[in-house]
DNA sequence: CATTTTTTTGTGTTCGTACACATTTATAAA
DNA sequence: TTTATAAATGTGTACGAACACAAAAAAATG
């Protein structure tokens, strides 16, 4: 089992004092030739590493970092991530790591960019946010750039130069999985249906991946004959237009909904009682779990929303306080559920 | 945002020194009743906590930790998990944590007993292991018991006072999840069987728990009418016997193989040209992987075993450096594999 | 009241790193 | 050679907690 060398031990071995080794690890200048050869041959002969408990008391800095997220009021899609920043707020204070979580309307860009100024003005270490709305996002983006402050991004990716931080799931990939399902669950032949349910915000991004996927599983396979139908429903007509397709579409047997909303189609299909239609959707919300344990949904994908938000603090705490090298965009396996392996998901 | 105190700072407060507030929290006794209540009382309003990086560097303890696992030469399921200790090496090192992996063979008993008296004569700090074998387990387990080496184990759960840490998964469950799948893929009525491949070692246990969790979830579908068989394989007949079963039983529609050899099971199937019957088994070897996106293997449960040697050390490390508090019993979520999410669980 | 004993409180050092500042050595200019 | 200047090297202290030891205050004894 190996030595711990510190600093000292390498000056000593050097023949210099420990200020020597000092700024030859940090390369500030101001030593000889000779020295700068010797210390660094000896430095990666030993695989010298800095203790980073020492480093970091010394160092001794309080971060602040600040959380936007989607306030969970509106979209309870988003109220596991609170459980998951309050377990990275709880983890990590003891590492002098404050974290102000800050919530903005999905609904609304204002309250995105009021949000965003609201933590620009207090100038916090770093940001961890989701970029719900692509245009506002880049532009908000730029301005932390300009501060200096560093972001990092979960559940939606965005497209810039300036962030490289991300911690999410591939949603092509996701469609292509509710498509697998879908496709092994069928006893008979018959369509499928994408079903996207109130999309008046900008979320789009996010759906059409997931529909691309859904469709290229079966652009693979020759002996798929039958179609892929789409179908965009919106409240508050949302049950009578949804009837209306089924009326009008019999040959059904799958249905993937492409957000954590399946509930509410389950709900209608229940009452029909069309019983050889499969459904696949997102999230485990309480009224989607309660469906799949009923068997009314055969399968939720899992996005993890919990785990994304505690890693992307997690991570971006690695990075700042214990130059860990963390992979800039990180995808997070996609968990498939049923109604056996709900259970530890749900805590977790 | 809040301050963060030090024991300088509650000193200050409370009118006293450093020392005497030191003694207060370690309560090492030698202080006046006043100064006792006036500091606990701060110390409570303040909510102090230790900083955790300052008294980890006080401390300055190496740590050694031994991690006893099956070889991969002999069962590459267990492959993964040196990935997984690699990491937390990597990880753990500028922490002062060495980590020493010892294998034994899962084939033999005499040698785990062995390789555990090794690395009682090195005397760790702590142990990792994978307690494959009960009785002799809980042998070498009340041994650590007494010279004070702390205990966490991994994969496999064994019943026993003296330790209580355990990261792995729900095997009952994992026969449940097994059921309910190859019950959905079902394209037509038939028969299920239980395939037990190679039992020679006593991972019995192991075994025993998935057949219970698969049997239980028909147990309760009232509408099930076919029956469960089992089926016990060995090495080297284990092709002839396999054939012999499969022409005596017509009405498969499903099999179940309750470890990582499903692979197998698989190449069998494929070349028999029985098509419709699913196949569902365990872990991302890469023959079974290759199988699943063949399609001959429709789902895979995967034990994750890298993740399990991995968080088993890590936590195990956050209780010893960081007085984390750890859950006795981690079971991990049991994950469901298709050919479409098996990519990031491979790196991961 | 003086002295001893016990109890309580305070001080100083250490852990390894980082950085400011002091000191020494080498080089250039007088 | 002497002095001025730059380059290189060394020293000391802080971070916060932990603990050994010194010091002071309180209590017990004569």
């Amino acid at each position: 089992m190996k030595k711990k060398y510190t600093i000292r031990d390498i000056a000593e071995l050097a023949g210099v004092s420990k200020g020597t080794v000092d700024r030859v690890i940090h390369n500030r200048g101001k030593v000889s030739k000779k020295a700068l050869e010797r210390i660094t041959k000896l430095l990666t002969e030993i695989d010298y590493e800095p203790n980073l408990i020492a480093r970091n008391l010394k160092n001794n800095k309080v971060y602040d970092i600040c959380v936007l997220m989607p306030d969970p009021e509106v979209d309870p899609y988003w109220s596991p991530c609170t459980d998951g920043i309050k377990n990275a707020i709880i983890e990590l204070k003891a590492f002098g790591v404050n974290i102000l979580t800050v919530l903005f309307n999905p609904q609304c860009t204002k309250s995105f960019l009021n949000e965003n100024e609201n933590i620009q003005i207090m100038l916090p270490d770093a940001v961890v946010l989701v970029p719900l709305f692509n245009k506002e996002s880049l532009f908000v983006l730029e301005k932390y750039e300009e501060l200096g402050i560093i972001v990092s991004t979960f559940n939606n990716r965005i497209n810039s130069a300036t962030i490289n931080k991300f911690v999410g799931q591939d949603l092509f990939q996701s469609g292509r999985i509710a498509a697998k399902l879908l496709y092994g669950l069928r006893k008979s032949e018959g369509d499928f249906v994408i079903i996207h349910i109130d999309e008046k915000y900008k979320n789009a991004i996010h759906m059409q991946e997931k529909e691309k996927g859904f469709k290229s599983f079966f652009d693979e396979s020759l002996k798929f004959k039958n179609k892929i139908l789409t179908c965009k429903l919106k409240h508050p007509n949302f049950e009578s237009q949804f009837n209306l397709f089924l009326n009008e579409h019999k040959y059904l047997t799958g249905i993937f909904v492409t957000t954590s909303k399946v509930y509410q189609v389950a709900e209608i299909i229940k009452n029909r009682t069309q019983h050889n239609i499969s459904i696949v959707g997102y999230d485990l919300l309480p009224e989607n779990v309660a469906h799949l344990k009923e068997g009314t949904i055969d399968f939720l994908i899992h996005q993890n929303p919990k785990q994304q938000a505690y890693l992307a603090l997690k991570y971006l705490v690695d990075f700042l306080l214990f130059e860990k090298e963390i992979p800039n965009e990180l995808l997070l396996p996609i968990d498939i559920i049923n109604s056996e392996n709900v259970e530890p998901f749900m805590g977790n």
